[in-house]
DNA sequence: CTGGGGATGGGGCCC
DNA sequence: TGGGCCCCATCCCCA
């Protein structure tokens, strides 16, 4: 009975030291946890601070841009100036070849707007990026769009990091700056990159003397696009969400010429090459460029502008790249690859310019996609009775003859003209009716209407639409003929002009008249000889009245005739 | 002297 | 950018 009952106590000790132990380990553990828990806690309140902070910063922002823009209101839409960096110039960095990227200088860990942005080709591994996307416009209209957003991705960093943290709603690695208290705050730059992706919008080579500038007109999905991971995405994808109209720089194939594509819902390349966009604006007195774009449009430079601008850039379709618009700037030796597209410059013909390039995105697009164009939506007279500058400007011509080759047709013209253009030619004359395949053809043909002529002979006068007949045309000074007959001595300054003499010696006479059985070396003659037949004679002399068949003969003739006559007109 | 044909120069346009 | 072709203007030569 004893033994039970010390039995009995023993094992309640037992039990009491295990509960003990038990009770112990919990507490234990429950001290372990209750501390994990408020460390979480506090670091739940740190991330919460931060994003608040930057949510403030956000709104912050806004209420200067607002005003910013409110002061530019004049502005129907946003159109950056696009900065390309100025290292570039000094050769610190350079378009080239394959993949892009924008480097920041090393040691610097945020970007400045102070601060050159290097373009390296790379290695292929993209180093460091910056996404901005700017909403101006959106927050002109009053739209709560805007956004100012930059990403910076480090070295070796995976891009799903990004996307990643962005769908978790957590903020940004780097906080985004506040632009206004840059040292530079009338100058900012803002680029977009987007690599890796399918949409390959970016190329670049290194000898490209061309800069090619094209347009993209940029979704605005007003939302906080930091904490939204489909506009992430969408960034990521080249659709970035902010309103309004911007002008983006894309390396392209093509050294130093750079494309933009809008409407890049679509896939504008295919394969793994970088996109990249980026879009900068500078103080416009701060304009580091030589380019033939700086001018007032609105002072009637339009034309010069549509030649610069348009020159030897065409609509055109290169292999799986759709060319939606394209303009093309000239750089002068080593000047900076920038193009400027500044309002405060552009001015009234910013808009033109606009248009036109609207227009020519939308009719580009049109050929495939005819609901696609945002233009096309306006309507088309509208935006030239609202957007165009001076009837006569040349630019209006061009953008009217444009028209014309869409949807207008030759109702334009008074309903007097009639289309001669296919599908393959749908960009007319709208002084001529001529149809040519792009726009930039129109434009050198109509240096014929307008008389310009870019190209004039130093040793001369003699003024040219071409620099090719400036060239050849300088053969008449120098003397030179390089073309000779094998045939005899004679030698041509052009090639064809041998070819035509060539029939001197091989006795061809490939224009027959119909009227007789005569045959001639040369169209013209032949023309010149029809006049016999039809006893055509148009050149009377203004003394006797005696008519002529040719200029020529009634030159000879008065001067044969009535040059004394002439003489003593001349002398009263 | 006139008219007609041969031939060249130069510019525009297309490819 | 250059070549090729075409057109126009003009000059030259000759019947």
């Amino acid at each position: 009975m004893v033994f039970h009952t010390q039995i009995a106590s023993i094992m309640e000790v037992l039990a009491n030291a295990a509960v003990a132990e038990i009770c112990k380990l919990v507490d234990d553990d429950y001290a372990v946890f209750r501390l994990e828990m408020s460390q979480s806690q506090k670091e739940n309140r740190t991330l919460r601070r931060k994003l608040q902070q930057l949510e403030l910063k956000v709104v912050r922002e806004r209420a200067e841009r607002t005003i910013r823009d409110r002061v530019r209101a004049s502005r129907p839409c946003s159109v950056k100036i696009l900065d390309q960096y100025r290292g570039m110039a000094r050769g610190e960095g350079h378009l080239t070849g394959g993949h892009m990227s924008f480097v920041k200088p090393v040691g610097h860990n945020a970007w400045r707007d102070d601060q050159p942005i290097a373009v390296d080709e790379g290695s292929g591994t993209s180093t460091q990026h910056v996404i901005l996307i700017e909403s101006a416009d959106a927050e002109a209209a009053g739209s709560e769009g805007s956004s100012q957003v930059k990403q910076e991705r480090t070295e070796g960093e995976d891009p799903r990091d990004i996307q990643t943290r962005a769908a978790a709603g957590v903020a940004p690695p780097v906080a985004t700056e506040d632009l206004t208290a840059s040292p530079q705050p009338r100058t900012r730059r803002s680029i977009t990159e987007v690599s890796g992706m399918l949409d390959a919008v970016l190329k670049s080579e290194t000898d490209a003397e061309t800069l090619t500038v094209m347009h993209r007109r940029l979704l605005h999905t007003g939302s906080d696009h930091r904490s939204d991971p489909e506009i992430l995405g969408l960034r990521r994808l080249g659709c970035p969400p902010a309103p309004g109209l911007e002008y983006l720089l894309y390396g392209n194939p093509n050294p130093r010429t750079v494309h933009s594509h809008r409407d890049s819902g679509y896939a504008l390349e295919t394969g793994n090459d970088l996109s990249c966009s980026y879009t900068t604006e500078m103080d416009p007195g701060n304009m580091p460029l030589g380019l033939e774009t700086q001018m007032d449009l609105s002072r009637g430079d339009w034309n010069q502008y549509s030649s610069n601008v348009y020159s030897e850039g065409c609509l055109d379709k290169k292999g799986e790249v759709i060319v939606v618009d394209e303009v093309t700037v000239k750089v002068e030796g080593d000047a900076p690859l920038t193009w400027n597209v500044d309002e405060t410059h552009l001015g009234e013909g910013l808009s033109q310019g606009r248009a036109l390039l609207d227009y020519r995105e939308s009719l580009e697009t049109n050929r495939n996609i005819e609901t696609h164009s945002p233009l096309h939506a306006l309507g088309d007279r509208d935006l030239v009775s609202t957007s165009m500058g001076p009837s006569n400007s040349h630019g209006r011509i061009l953008f009217d003859q444009v028209l014309n080759s869409k949807d207008q047709g030759a109702q334009v013209l008074g309903g007097g003209a009639t289309s001669g253009s296919s599908k393959d030619e749908p960009f007319l004359c709208m002084l001529c009716n001529k149809g040519f395949s792009c726009l930039q053809k129109v434009e050198i043909h109509q240096r014929v209407h307008t008389g310009v002529k870019p190209f004039s002979c130093t040793q001369c006068h003699m003024r040219f639409t071409e620099a090719g007949k400036l060239k050849r045309h300088q053969r008449v000074h120098t003397g030179e003929k390089p073309f000779s007959c094998t045939q005899c001595q004679m030698c041509f300054a052009q090639a064809g002009h041998l070819k035509r003499h060539q029939r001197v010696h091989t006795g061809e006479k490939p224009y027959s008249c119909p009227q007789c059985h005569m045959r001639f070396t040369q169209a013209g003659n032949l023309k010149m000889h029809l006049k016999v037949h039809t006893g055509e004679r148009p050149f009377a002399c203004t003394h006797c009245g005696k008519r002529f068949s040719e200029r020529s003969y009634l030159r000879i003739h008065q001067l044969k005739k009535h040059s004394t006559l002439t003489e003593s007109n001349h002398s009263t």
